[in-house]
Parts: structure tokens; sequence; C-alpha cells
DNA sequence: TTGTACGCGTTATCAT
DNA sequence: ATGATAACGCGTACAA
């Protein structure tokens, strides 16, 4: 079904069909009325991809995140799908699975595909090659939760966020305080939220402290279980991110540790599902939805004609806050 | 970056251009090394919609689901994205958010998008408009999840699954079983269960069985919770999705029943997060990434040329299995 | 083996 | 207000 087509059976030029619905002013109300009957009985849709090859405007925000599978990055999408679509963008998403070659791929695909822009959620902005490639092209891209000097930015302050976590647990009476984290070397978050933690061991005076690294999720369960029954065991968990804390609640419970009463556990990002769980999580919400949504607007933004072109000052520190659940309370007295 | 720069970088024609990336065959290797090798060093990417106008094939699958906030379509999806990447085709997903009106919007934007076909979850099969349009516009398409004789369906048999299930809490000696369900009218799995629910509760002799449908997440814990502090509580809670699942494990916290030592709870999906959680949640574990992936191959299938059009006939049904868990066990003497 | 030229469906320019 | 037509970037039939 072609602009062609409905031009023949209206009796009119396909100039006048393309006016119908680009300019609708620009044409006399019966003949426009006349057209989108017309239009409307064949199911004329007006094919994206001559659009875009004409105008060179595709109208599409392309996407790449790390994984749909951790609610994180699906609250985020929520966030961007309803921003784009607010403003007239359609998506188009890839997912990474963490994976660097994979970022780079996704990138290829996305510059192919004629997007306008991107919202990313890279491993690392430092070494991504996939950003040299997005600058390369020229095209305006903003950076999710990551954090970098050289980009435009969305993100908490992850740093911050667990130094002050930290003295909140010292503040509670905790002593031997344990960080629980990802592959650091897969994601920047991860690293800076370390560096969050040392700062907090440090201003609390506890000295260095201890990160379990637990790289497969598989494993987690089980490396996190070992951990705890060990001797010298720690008070508190925190954890780099939720689901790291969701099993470190089960490594808790196969230790036979009960969750406050004898270790505390928090997370890290908020996902909705926290609040559903026995005990609550003890998290550092982030705002997920906005953090996609407002990343969509700074990129729309730059996408209007004769706009600037997005600079890293534009950067956006959201605020997070520590979301008080059942999982964390004060240290058993001598322990 | 065109062609057509290619080309005259290369000194060579378009065509060759052209052959080089689509029938690298048919040019001298000492010419198509030349020409990647300009091409490379010049990032040259083939412009997709200038491809797909002239082929008329778009390389691209249309995904509708309701949300990628339940971690059962995000899975799903996972199958989705790698079956179709496994295949050549890239994937445009779009949410409806349980909403029929936008499943319709859904379908009108991806046929506009030139999709060669469409992986859909919609709500329910029977009374969808989207559908239609779908068929008149002689698309193909794979419904997942949904189950439906007059359409092309990938699904597990979930009413003989929960009819199944319930007899397995009758032989626990269960008695006063309840389902906990969402909104019944927003889909057809939802029905399916309930309808196995009672067919399942016939079987064991134990009457029409009592449904709590609770529609809104936001109020389900607390409903949930009113219900097992009501007079003659129910000692197994039948629930309709994983997500129900875990708010029954919250509200029967909050009402003061241990699971499973007073009541039993059951899910259905098998999401991987249902694994970590204390107690680990009994489940009907489906095959979300293999429902996602074979809709996809059965789709890549229809849309080889010349092969058959897709008939209802085509349907798949992937086993299911009951995945034990903690918070399920034997019902208390006497109560 | 390589090049020329047309057309895919649109939008936009320029006439009428 | 409306129509004729060029051009977007590409693939391919056909010519050389």
């Amino acid at each position: 079904m072609s602009i062609q087509e409905v031009a023949r059976q209206a009796g009119v030029s396909v100039a006048t069909v393309s006016r119908v619905f680009n300019l609708p002013d620009k044409v006399t109300p019966a003949t426009r009325d006349q057209v989108r009957e017309v239009a409307r009985q064949l199911g004329y849709l007006p094919n994206a991809s001559a659009r875009t090859l004409r105008t060179q405007r595709s109208r599409v925000i392309g996407v790449v995140l790390p994984t749909l599978l951790n609610p994180v990055f699906a609250e985020a999408f929520s966030g961007i799908a309803r921003a784009a679509a607010q403003a007239g963008y359609a998506i188009l998403p890839c997912t990474t699975d963490y994976r660097v070659a994979q970022e780079d791929q996704a990138v290829q695909q996305l510059l192919a595909a004629n997007v306008e822009g991107m919202v990313l959620v890279v491993s690392s902005p430092e070494t991504s090659t996939a950003l040299q490639r997005l600058a390369e092209a020229g095209l305006p891209y903003v950076l999710a939760y990551n954090r970098h000097a050289a980009h435009p930015c969305v993100s908490v302050d992850s740093e911050q966020a667990v130094a002050d976590l930290v003295a909140r647990l010292a503040g509670l009476g905790h002593r031997r305080i344990a960080m629980v984290s990802g592959q650091l070397a897969a994601s920047d978050r991860a690293q800076q939220r370390c560096r969050g933690f040392q700062r907090g061991m440090a201003a609390a005076g506890l000295g260095l402290g201890t990160v379990l690294e637990v790289p497969f999720v598989e494993t987690a369960v089980s490396e996190i279980a070992a951990r705890l029954q060990a001797p010298g065991r720690p008070t508190a968990l925190v954890c780099s991110n939720d689901l790291l804390a969701i099993r470190s609640l089960r490594a808790a419970h196969l230790a036979g540790l009960a969750v406050p009463a004898q270790i505390s556990i928090t997370g890290f990002d908020g996902i909705a599902l926290g609040q559903d769980l026995t005990p609550t999580l003890s998290t550092i919400a982030q705002p997920n939805a906005d953090i996609g949504q407002r990343s969509v607007e700074l990129l729309v933004q730059a996408l209007q004609p004769g706009a600037e072109p997005l600079r890293p000052a534009a950067s956006l520190t959201l605020p997070h806050h520590f979301r008080e659940g059942e999982s964390c309370a004060a240290a058993m007295a001598g322990s």
C-alpha cells in the first residue's frame, strides 16, 4: 500500500496525499477528508524506510543496555520508552550481555539503522571503543548509569551513596563490614561503589574493607555463604546491586544466619521487587525510570534542528536515597 | 557516508561496491579487497533504510510484549533476541502494558516500519483487533504464551499444568486451596490457569475453588494478607504467576503465617529469581527463553522465500515442569 | 568482470 | 491549492 495507490484512488497527486499527512493545513478541508478516508479504507501507512531515506531523519533512538534480565535496566528501559514515545521517537534496543565486543557490534548495527542518537549503558566509558566509534560518526549520545567527565551522562553519585551507607552502618554499630561485588572489570558502577565502600570504611576508621568479588552468577550464592561461615564473618554486607543482595539473603539463610538479627544486608539499585521480599530489601534506590527518561530528554533536546551539540557538562546527577528495609538493623552487642 | 563515496574513492562503480558486500564472489579478489579497505577507512555502513526500500525486505522482526518489568517476558525476550540474531534478523520491540489499545498501536507502528513478521504476546487472541489488522495485512506472525486454535502459537499447556498442580497439593493433604490471580480479563493465560484450577479442584473432589482476583499491583499484598487473616484461611495458595507468588509470600509473612509450615504457596512462570528467594519458590516452570526462541524460529521459517504460510496447526506446546521449591509442603495435620 | 540506469516510497521544490 | 518531478542510497537487470 503506497502513497501512489492512495493518490490514484483519491484522484489526486502523490504530493497532495503527502501534504495531507505532513502539512494538513496546506490542503483544502474537502480533499483532505477525502484523502484521509481513502487512506483509511486502504489501510495506508507511510513507509518509514522511504521517509527516513528521503528526510534523512529516522525518528529512531538507539538504546544499548547490558541486559533486560536485571530489573534495574528493565525499569530504565520503561523510562526510555515512555520519554521517547512522548517526544515522537521510536526506540531500537540492543543488549550486550556486559560484553564489550557486543557493545561495538550494537553501535554498528544502530548506526547502519540510521538512528538519530543513542542512549547507552556501557561497561566502562574510559575504555569503550564503541564510544570512540560513535564520536567519530558524530552522532549524539547520552550515557546512562555510567559516569565519566568526558561524556554526557545521567547517573547518581554511587561512590558517595555507598560511602554514606557505610557511615550509616558504622553508626548502627557494625565494625566488620564487607562488600559483595560483581566483576569489577565489567562495570564502572561496580568500581565506583567499591571506591565508595573503601572511602566509607576509612572515614569510619575501619581500615581497608574486604571485597568479595563474585564474577559468576551461578556460584555467587555458595561463594557468599562460604564467606559467611568462615571465622570472623562480617556483621554487615554491602552489596553492589540488588540482585547480589538477594543472593546474599539466600546465602545468609544457607549459612544459618538470621537477617537482620545476625547480619545486615544492603543492596543498590532500588528495583521494585525488593519491597516485596521478606525481609524487604534495604537499598540505595536509584530513580531508574527517571534515569532513562532524562537521558532521552537530554538526547532529544540535542536532536532539535539547530541545537547545540551535547557536551559532557550537560551531565545530570540525579538524587538517590537510602530505602529503609527490613534487611538492615543495628549490630548485635558484642558481635 | 554512502556507497557513492566509496565507489568514487575506490575508483569503481557503485555496482561493484554493492557486489563486494552482497555478492563478493562476483568480483575480482583484488578489487574486492581494495573496496573493502576503502570502505573500512571511510567507516562505510550500508544504509538499512535504502536497502529495505530497494529490496522490500527489512530483515527485521517486530516484537510485541506486555512489559519487560515482568522477568518472564524479559527472559522470553532474551530467547527472541538470540534466535533473531542467529537467523540474521534484527528485532524491533514494543511494550503494551497489557493495554489493548497499545497492542493496536504497536502493530501499526511495526507495520509502518516494514517488519517482515511479528512475535506477539497479546492480552487475548480471541478479541484482539491488532491480530485482525495483522491478518488483513497478510503479515506472518506467531503468538507466544497465548493459546488459541485459530492462530499459530508457542506456549505451554497452562490449564493442564495447574490442574496437575492442584492434584499434587491435594495429594499433600491440602483441602482448602485458593487461587490468586491477576486481572482475568487482561490475559488468556490467567483464564486458562483459572480453568485448570477449577478442573483440578473438581477432580480432587474439593468442589468449586475460590479465586482471589487482585487487579492492582499496589494493593495486591494487602488484599492477599486480608484473605489470609479471614476465618477459614486456605492452607495452599496457587498463584497465577511468580510475581503474584512473591507478593503472596510477603502477604503470608505479614499475616504471621510461616511458609511452608502453615501455608504452601506456588507460582507459575519459573522466573530465575524464584530460585534465589527464601523460601525458594515452588513453581510451574515454563521454558521462557525457548518459547521466545521457538517463536522466532517458526516465524523465520515462514519468512523463507517460497515457504508455506504459517498455519495454526504449526502451533507448538512446549513442556513445562513443576519446579520443587521450599515454599510448598504437606498440609499440617488437622488444619 | 564491471558499469549504466532504473525504481523502491517519500518529501520537498518549483511550477501552475 | 495542487501537480509534476527530482533526489534520498541501494540492489539488480542488462549492457558492455
